[in-house]
DNA sequence: TCTATATCACCC
DNA sequence: AAACGGGTGATATAGA
């Protein structure tokens, strides 16, 4: 810290309905040198910060992707240098479970700080959230809130400075300010189609289910109910599969098997695919038609960002993506690693016949050539059905997964799944060596971390198994890597509207999509380099111009479905 | 009628 | 004891 001239604990509130961008209402910051005090409400502020924000200055801030949002909502340039202490405090505490969460009420109590209770600070951000116009009383109760967040910060930063790694703390800093303009930039959405959808959907359901189930009379309205489907088996004399609870098993696999020997229940499985899903009414997309929702970073124990499932467009199924679509004159572009966990376990490893896999540019096929069940000259075209064995195989691996599973999983004996495990094991030695070491090590120092600095800690209360500890390197490293390339595009100026686990969705200008696409492989192999000491990741690319939309493959049946539907609906 | 739990769907 | 990593969220049913 000595480093810096100034340190300065902000914190902002502010009001974001869904999908929208903040709107600022105050600010209060404390220079903790001198303890110099400001309070502005919006009207005090003007086109830069009233603190300096400069190579020499420390900004420091909880959960500081919000404040960041603020500074972009000011038109405001991000400061040098962003310590976020909610970053800092999941990263030492993560796995360790702390009493009263990750939020900064969480951090104070686990440190012993006294602050307000969690329900004053509950109402005050409601009455934030209102928006609109304050009356001089809420706007001093407002500010008197922001400032008690920034004397908490002010207490916590000495309390946890000793135990923060600042380089990479600052690292994460970076990242917190590609989040806000990742936040803030948003995805385009087809706002007409997504209208006609939630208009209609109700109506589709509702044909949906009266064209089926006037066969079965297993639904209650819109509601499949267990009870009565259970009555039909026995109307209809069919055994089915329960759990050990004795609930009927309703997975749509089960269904899928059941419908091989009763074609009778096929009808009613392909409802139920339908009908679930489509929660469109939480997808968060503001008035100019961008879906825009918190992304969430670091919240997983890997520290990968987990925004809301309903709000985010890259939550729901698939065929949901068909909403995306760039506005006119412009070009949308998603580009993911390829095999990213694959390659970063070869990396890690340095198992050599794993990075000859991965450089042969299909992973799958040369295990499956490696392990002797293909021949030296096969091919995706000669050999599908080996290569996708093997494909699901390297996944099953690096999920941990038991030959039992495999086996139900290709539809083969537990014997040979058994064999097909054994294979990965002989075949990449080397990896399973390191993967070995890897948890003995995090068993033994009860810590295991990534290469950037993200750690999880072992607790007795919270017991890791094997698997998650045998899948963190791959998966939390995975995630330093997507960090760096965030950190990498948004501050080359690339529109990055979000980023999706290994993958990262951007925007242009179509005359200038292809530059960026160019520069953000660079930028993403770049950052895989950093992580895997060199190691070059490649990445797969889906380009969309304008007019057309985005689709993924998986997605194009429901949605001409569901678009043929709407159109009638609509006349 | 509300809440907790179990189960399931989906994503990477 | 079970054995698929990391998640969010909807829904059905059981229990208070």
């Amino acid at each position: 810290m000595r480093r810096f001239q100034e340190v300065w604990c902000i914190d902002f509130e502010f009001c974001a309905p869904d999908g929208e961008r903040p709107e600022v209402l105050c600010l209060v910051a404390m220079e903790l040198n001198s303890r110099r005090l400001i309070h502005c409400w919006r009207d005090q502020l003007s086109d830069k910060p009233p603190f300096n924000i400069g190579p020499y200055a420390l900004i420091v801030a909880y959960y500081s992707s919000a404040e960041m949002n603020c500074f972009m909502a000011l038109g405001w340039p991000m400061p040098e240098n962003l310590l976020d202490l909610y970053a800092e405090f999941k990263c030492l505490h993560n796995g360790l479970l702390p009493i009263s969460g990750y939020g900064l009420l969480g951090a104070l109590t686990s440190y012993g700080i006294m602050s307000i209770a969690g329900s004053e600070k509950k109402e005050m951000r409601e009455l934030a959230m209102r928006g609109g116009q304050y009356s001089s009383e809420e706007r001093s109760t407002l500010l008197q809130y922001c400032e008690t967040d920034v004397v908490a910060l002010s207490k916590l930063l000495p309390r946890m400075h000793s135990t923060i790694d600042l380089p990479r703390a600052l690292l994460r800093g970076r990242y917190m300010k590609a989040v806000a303009h990742m936040e803030w930039n948003g995805v385009p959405i087809d706002t007409e189609t997504l209208q006609k959808l939630r208009l209609y959907w109700e109506d589709i359901k509702v044909q949906l289910v009266a064209e089926v189930d006037s066969a079965y009379g297993v639904y209650d309205g819109l509601t499949f109910k267990q009870s009565r489907f259970e009555a039909w088996l026995k109307l209809n004399d069919i055994p089915w599969p329960c759990h050990p609870s004795g609930a009927l098993d309703l997975q749509d696999d089960t269904f899928k098997e059941m419908a091989k020997s009763y074609s009778v229940v096929g009808p009613l499985r392909e409802l139920r695919v339908s009908l679930s899903g489509l929660r469109l009414n939480n997808l968060a997309v503001g008035r100019d038609g961008r879906n825009r929702c918190l992304l969430s970073p670091f919240r997983s124990k890997t520290s990968r960002n987990q925004p809301s499932n309903a709000k985010f467009i890259f939550g729901p199924s698939a065929w949901y993506r068909g909403l995306i679509k760039p506005k006119e004159g412009y070009g949308i572009a998603y580009i993911d690693y390829s095999q990213q966990e694959f390659a970063i376990a070869a990396a890690l490893s340095n198992d050599p016949r794993m990075i000859a896999a991965y450089e042969s540019g299909d992973p799958y096929l040369e295990f499956a050539k490696q392990a002797g069940a293909v021949p030296q000259n096969a091919t995706k075209g000669s050999h599908p059905s080996e290569r996708e064995l093997y494909k699901v195989c390297v996944l099953a691996v690096q999920y941990g997964m038991g030959a039992e599973r495999l086996s139900q999983r290709i539809n083969c004996s537990v014997r040979e799944a058994k064999h097909m495990l054994q294979r990965h094991r002989e075949t990449y030695t080397i990896f399973w060596t390191w993967s070995d070491a890897a948890l003995y090590f995090a068993l033994t120092r009860n810590n295991l971390g990534t290469t950037l600095g993200w750690q999880i800690s072992l607790s007795s209360s919270m017991k890791t198994s094997d698997r998650s500890l045998r899948n963190f390197p791959m998966q939390a490293n995975g995630a330093e890597i997507l960090r760096l390339a965030c950190i990498f595009t948004t501050e080359a100026g690339i529109t990055v509207c979000a980023p999706v686990h290994d993958a990262l969705l951007i925007e242009a200008p179509i005359e200038r999509l292809d530059e960026d696409i160019r520069r953000t492989k660079d930028f993403m192999q770049k950052a895989g380099e950093i992580v895997l000491e060199g190691f070059e990741l490649r990445t797969d690319v889906d380009v969309v111009r304008w007019p057309d939309r985005y689709m993924d493959e998986r997605g194009v049946d429901m949605w001409e479905r569901v678009s043929r539907l709407v159109m009638n609906l609509a006349g």
